[in-house]
DNA sequence: TATTAATCCTACTATTTTACTCGGTTTAGA
DNA sequence: TCTAAACCGAGTAAAATAGTAGGATTAATA
């Protein structure tokens, strides 16, 4: 699974966000309810997006989240990241040191494992935030 | 993670077992000393690709294995699929009933991992066993 | 026929990741 | 001051991962 939990629930609630934005931020409780996600649970996910500096926290009373950016200058890819850590199929085509494979520049899949990496990263960050919801709309 | 080092070992000791093919079958133990992999796991890996129907082994002394298929005939899906035991990005888009979820279609991101599953599976079930072969034998 | 080298099979295990829960602290509007 | 929100850290049960271990079966060969 390259995706767990954490990813899917962050960005069904981002979207969610994006949807149900108005003048007043939103807390996560709503958010939470609507989706069916536990609070508490949406809170950490919430934290990691805050820190990545996707969103903007308003604390105390009448508080709750918005979009540190408009949904169209987000992409897939930086929710997911920020989420998931890292969104490599493989560890070895990875650009941290430490987890580079030794036999990288030998390896017979190295280049295909790359090749799949690209596949993926084109589209999660040819993808923003913003599409998503538009393609909703188009449903509708 | 997409792929486990299930999946990894799989992958590079079938291109292994391409490359060294010969008249005989090729003992595991050949191909773990090759590729620097633990000889009992990899045992588990090979079990698992000979009852997808991927190779065949020879049982008894000067025993070994062989590819089921040319490798021509055998996907790199076929193989990660029998060794991941599923490679959907996110479990909502897997066709099984019990792990579907119930938003399916009232869900904004669905439609989205859908299209990453489809990208992923394009790649996977274009590209042969061969092809990788053929790919290292140009950059030598 | 005994030896040997291989596949085959099952069970166990340590570590890590995942998906949470819980209890409390801080913040700020009414 | 009350209340509703974000914030924080610790704990935890279950599952997945990446193995190890020990033996049973099979078949070629000396």
């Amino acid at each position: 699974m390259l995706i767990s939990t954490r990813g899917r629930y962050g960005l069904r609630s981002l979207v969610d966000l994006v949807i149900n934005a108005g003048d007043n931020p939103i807390p996560l409780r709503e958010i939470a309810e609507r989706q069916g996600i536990s609070e508490s649970y949406l809170e950490q996910v919430f934290a990691i997006l805050r820190k990545a500096g996707l969103i903007t926290a308003v604390r105390g009373s009448y508080g709750g989240y918005t979009l540190a950016r408009p949904a169209s200058e987000i992409t897939i890819k930086e929710i997911l990241s920020a989420l998931e850590g890292s969104l490599v199929p493989v560890d070895c085509v990875t650009n941290e040191q430490n987890s580079q494979c030794r036999r990288k520049n030998s390896c017979i899949t190295h280049s295909f494992w790359k090749e799949l990496d690209v596949k993926i990263s084109e589209l999660l960050s040819s993808t923003t935030l913003q599409d998503l919801v538009n393609k909703n709309e188009n449903r509708l």
